[in-house]
DNA sequence: CAATAAAATTAAAACGTTTTAAATAAAGGA
DNA sequence: TCCTTTATTTAAAACGTTTTAATTTTATTG
């Protein structure tokens, strides 16, 4: 590897001149520094990001601190975060802290979430170590469900903005407008006509299920619609939850005409319980999503739903984290960004429920 | 910070015996040991990963290039990569290539392909360059799509090894076994009694698309069966190339009992088109996929399909790359995994083909 | 107990940069 | 022409580690 003493020899001048002209740091005459970039191409030279770094303290390098890099949502948080990286010369270090598979925050049992704190914590560690040791400038922490994760990472004197993550303390934050993005959902299912609208909702004891409940609520009653707890569903955001809820409000009584459900996965899930029971959606029953995932377009029919803006968010974070970095103070700490609608073809006009008795 | 320095004066020894006790490079008496690691545990001492890797040359950092980082393959062979690395010790530094949204190289037509590949190339530069200036060990190159990449690397010192690509020189690389998964949804297919099997292929200059073309042809051929080139569709991966080509197989005057697509987007594509046609799946027609995207298992009816092992590409990648790091010969340049078979509903029993004059 | 061998420790150089202060060269004015 | 100012350039120190060679301490042996 060619170092800046052989480009000074090339040159025919000393390291500090080839690292003014490098780094614009001091005035150089212009026909030196001609000299020096043409040994800077003629041996292929690249600065040493290391030796850089040891003597100014920066690295140009963020970390990443990902709860789990297989999510959904984390591909394009990254994408977004990558992109704004790169175009301000910043590198990325990544890590990912679920080691187990598809284990996510979302699962099981009070045991296991107990059990996999205790190994999630010692990777948080781990992985922050690891940053720490190479110096990065600052660090975004991905979550893969908005909860609290103030209580995860120790502090210490390196930026962190959190990204798709709820945090109790001050700290910077960027995610989606879960209430404004419920209300989307509901707004659109109360103007197609439906006034029986059942909610599928993740875990009670995350802060976006406390949200768009409250999106959902707000909705419905500036439709004059009646809020009924037999409508509420409570499950873990994933597929099973979708189709078991799906299920028991069908058998109600009085089913409803349409289902909002918080997250994709339990969409599908609904609208597979729907489908086995021979209902047609949206003609006899409608199904609104959220989340956006990429397969929701390939449902059948079509899935409606709430699309969040992943991308976005990780440009927006980044955006923030080198912000602090360069200590300049960012618009707000708290930052939300809209969701978008994407309307397809699981939900319909309501008709008359016809299948009341149903069962 | 604290360095060295500090963590020696506080355990009153010279920074060359807490640097020995902390590598286990010479030995030291087991007194001062304790006594260097008590200071480095009482002053939070973590090395600077820059001071070491300018003297050792060594970052333990390896370099990932991921051609699409939200490509559904990309978080779960990172993922592999990952864990790997860390039970190693290394850290990972991401770049990504794609900087337009979702333009994988699957897309469009010729012209746009070459626009995409001058403004790739130079997105490659500019990521090869951040991780050479970042001295990385080494550096994994994930695809998209199986296919030659060969060209776009230009040959330096670091070495690397491919993922999830083929490349034309003798690089190292690691692929699932294309030609062995084909044989194995084709095969359980012809169990299952179809005679008539139909094709869903890939673009045609792709690699992936031959091996698998190879594994369906064998297969039948073993099966007895006539290769009829009318059931033979070439797509580019996508939903909308699977439902295309479904809706033309459907409209043969002897259509296929049974599917098998190079993609489980070409799947679904086929699936929506023959339950846009009140075809039952699998009872009229049966659909065989291939990916094993998480999503397959939530189509109606779920997706029977071949399972990528991606997961372990990425852990077989890291691997390698370390053996080549540490000069140790690994077994083999080339090295492909098994994909598994995930059995779901989409395939039935042939029964017969009832439809044959369906339009 | 002295001499030697072995063990433990240390001082100093090196890695490839940036940066500061000093030195040199060029330009301008009398 | 000589002195002063200004514009360039350079030498050397520093960043935090590893490593080599040298030194000090401890143990062994005749």
């Amino acid at each position: 590897m060619t170092t800046i003493h052989d480009v000074a020899k090339q040159a025919g001048v000393s390291i500090g001149t080839v690292s003014n002209v490098l780094n614009k740091t001091n005035k150089v005459a212009p026909d030196t520094a001609v000299r020096v970039m043409e040994a800077v191409q003629a041996l292929n030279y690249v600065p040493n990001t290391m030796a850089k770094g040891l003597k100014t303290k920066k690295t140009r390098n963020i970390g990443i601190l990902a709860e789990d890099i297989s999510a959904f949502s984390s591909g394009d948080i990254i994408n977004g975060i990558w992109k704004y990286a790169e175009e301000h010369d910043y590198a990325v270090n990544l890590c990912n802290l679920i080691v187990n598979n598809r284990v996510s925050s979302v699962s099981g049992s009070i045991y296991q979430e107990l059990e996999q704190t205790a190994s999630f914590q010692k990777s948080v560690e781990k992985s922050l170590g690891l940053l720490l040791a190479s110096r990065v400038d600052g660090i975004i922490y991905i979550g893969v469900h908005p909860r609290d994760v103030g209580h995860i990472l120790p502090s210490f004197d390196v930026p962190i903005v959190y990204v798709y993550s709820y945090t109790s303390k001050d700290d910077y934050c960027v995610n989606y407008d879960d209430f404004q993005g419920a209300k989307l959902a509901v707004e659109y299912l109360a103007e197609m006509g439906h006034k029986r609208i059942a909610l599928l909702s993740g875990s009670i004891d995350s802060v976006a299920s406390h949200k768009r409940l409250m999106g959902y609520q707000e909705t419905l009653m500036k439709h004059h619609l009646a809020f009924r707890p037999e409508y509420i569903c409570t499950g873990n955001w994933l597929y099973e939850d979708g189709y078991r809820n799906c299920v028991r409000l069908l058998d109600l009584s009085e089913p409803p005409t349409a289902i909002f459900s918080m997250s994709d996965l339990m969409a599908y899930g609904a609208l597979n319980a729907c489908l086995d029971r021979q209902l047609r959606v949206p003609e006899d029953i409608s199904i609104h999503g959220f989340d956006g995932l990429e397969h929701s377009a390939y449902t059948h029919p079509a899935l409606t739903t709430v699309q969040l803006p992943l991308q976005e968010m990780g440009r927006k974070s980044m955006e923030t984290l080198l912000h602090v970095i360069n200590h300049e103070q960012p618009d707000s700490r708290s930052i939300l960004l809209p969701c978008s609608h994407v309307v397809r073809k699981t939900v319909g006009k309501c008709s008359s429920p016809i299948y009341t008795a149903h069962h």
